[in-house]
DNA sequence: ATTAGCACTCTCACGTGCCGATTGCTAACA
DNA sequence: TGTTAGCAATCGGCACGTGAGAGTGCTAAT
């Protein structure tokens, strides 16, 4: 037999295609037929619904190989088979198909986004939604890192003593919030004089430019207490200490049951802690953030035990040139990876032009 | 048989007490019997667990002249009884004893309602995180009503040619964030003025008193279109067309998956899709705001046939002396009520003392 | 190397029968 | 007249057994 193990270079592949062109045939065939029965598949089925042009027998003696070599798992003894993560893997990054969407899928989660567009949280929110609906899976988004966008204003409130509120406003609307301890006291007037200076100054430049140095330059006049000047630049640089954090959108967890692979309580139970915690699907979009493209992770790729029944597809958005956020989707396993994929860019496309336009409008 | 029905009046009572002493007192105890236990409730376990003077078959006699009243539901023909809303709801008016937390309890609560305290949406969302974790139910809050609040700062972005971003904060910090689009045109520098001439003439004022007239009044020399006065006007006003809708929390899903009322998927179903959906628990949440004290529904009382299995408590909170927002609960109908609206009513205390505190320091 | 045949294994659905819990009824009783 | 004891009847839930169906792995033949 052959092998044309052509080393195709892709992105984000992490096996390599080193299975002969049978065995990859027959996996790709076990993949394709259980993404759309959701049933553990046996020779029976493969030889009579495809044309392998191989017998039962020669099918099951290699799917017992490829079951030994860890790409396909048997729920029992006398079950089919069922892929593995690492099954699904070398799916994913070597024989799925990319499939494309008709025109008119296309314009219509263009026109959804386009929708709320005037208001961040509200397209974060909606993008997530119609995602959500779309795939009949969990979505869940993050709003754009500030870097990505440009100083409008910034509003300092004296909550306390030693208490200040920060709130900025920049060209997408959006108002990020923070509360700062000082260790001095500090007075309105300080204040006032304070976000006058720095309004003046950084108004209309975007936040990528702004750094520590110019803060401190500015308030030289006005003197806030240091640590306080510090969290403010932490704000606008939007540093991890300070605890800014993007907000997280997700939602649709009720299409999680309709999935069988959710019908276990515990299993759903650990997703909507999940989905309440944020921490990790945090995490998650933030890491894959400066990936070129779609990014896969399957099962026990991911880093939380309590996903080793799903995967989660990701795609960052850009605003400019700059990845600004990311938009994802969590779902069992078998999942139609690649019409999600499919949709992620055209969602994620969506965004690419409407912040595009933002972007140029204040250029 | 005397039958004491003293007519005490009592806020929220929507039945009238018309059993007699035995009736009442057989029912009160299916109904503690059944909170504590969950198991339908016999005529041989009420006379064996509590001392009631009379012979199971005389219970029996009562049980079912209960049942045929209304009070009580069979599950099936050879089970025993189970309180039915008609039942809970003479129940909660006319024989629950109110509960009272101990003294370490309503410390730790005040305590965390102030932990988070310097964010209005973080007090919130952390009010009903705590909530949700004290009761095992899923809990809800909103943010006060603007009207209960001092404006601080009104910020006008122009993000397109007829579409403005207003952004307004207040004392409690709150950015309240409103897109309006307006027939006319209007430029960065009419905007600028604008709100300049707002934010020196309403600085510091209370939300309530600020009316159209006084918008008018301001914006007499710098011309901005009537429309998008109206709706800044319909912004601080807090006005239901303009839809500034205040945000709601809601959390606690994977509490209900504990109890056996949701095994069912449907009706969780249902109640993730109502917790997405948000508008039902806000709508409810308003409702309730003008309340003096917990307001309790009870299954088919509640607007959503979906919520048929389900309870909600809820109560409002003030801000100085008038109602500004309300946090609640929803769980199965089978909860315990006297500690849950203990419970709420503490929290709710809680943020009564801390938003005290925060207008105190303003005025 | 491939294939047909076959025995084996395992799950699932279904039917059965029993147990326990509870009721409503009736007749006796205070 | 209200209360009680006794009793037959009803029903859900559980354990058990059984049989069908699906699929495998092994072996011997090609």
């Amino acid at each position: 037999m052959p092998k044309k193990n052509a080393a195709r270079p892709k992105d984000g592949t992490r096996t390599e295609p080193v299975l002969d062109e049978r065995k990859t045939s027959i996996l790709g065939t076990v993949v394709y037929e259980y993404l759309a029965t959701g049933e553990p598949v046996g020779s029976a089925t493969l030889t009579q619904k495809y044309n392998l042009g191989i017998s039962p027998a020669t099918v099951r003696a290699e799917l017992a190989s490829l079951d030994q070599e860890g790409y396909l798992d048997q729920p029992h003894t006398s079950a089919g088979r069922v892929p593995s993560d690492l099954g699904y893997r070398y799916y994913i990054d070597h024989l799925m198909l990319p499939e494309t969407l008709t025109q008119e899928e296309r314009e219509r989660i263009h026109a959804e986004v386009r929708r709320a567009s005037h208001q961040l949280d509200a397209v974060i929110d909606h993008a997530s939604h119609v995602l959500s609906n779309l795939t009949r899976s969990i979505a869940f988004a993050i709003t754009p890192r500030l870097r990505s966008q440009v100083f409008r204003h910034l509003e300092l409130i004296r909550v306390a003593a030693r208490a200040t509120h920060a709130v900025l406003v920049t060209n997408l609307g959006l108002a990020a919030q923070l509360t700062i301890e000082s260790k001095q006291e500090v007075d309105d007037e300080q204040l006032l004089r304070a976000a006058q200076n720095i309004n003046r100054q950084f108004a209309d430049r975007p936040l990528a430019g702004i750094g520590l140095d110019d803060l401190t330059s500015l308030t030289r006049d006005t003197p806030l207490p240091d640590d306080l000047v510090r969290a403010i630049a932490g704000m606008l640089a939007e540093n991890s200490e300070a605890d800014v954090e993007r907000r997280l959108f997700a939602g649709g967890a009720h299409n999680l049951l309709d999935q069988p692979e959710f019908r276990d309580l515990r299993t759903l139970r650990a997703i909507l802690d999940l989905l309440e915690e944020q921490q990790t699907l945090y995490t998650l979009l933030r890491n894959t953030l400066q990936a070129p493209g779609p990014t896969v992770a399957i099962g026990r790729e991911l880093p939380s035990a309590d996903m080793s029944e799903c995967s989660v597809v990701t795609v960052p958005y850009r605003i400019g040139n700059r990845n600004a956020g990311a938009v994802g989707i969590l779902g069992p396993r078998r999942m139609q990876y690649a019409r999600l994929i499919a949709l992620l860019d055209c969602m994620a496309e969506g965004l690419n032009e409407l912040f595009q336009g933002e972007t140029r409008r204040d250029a």
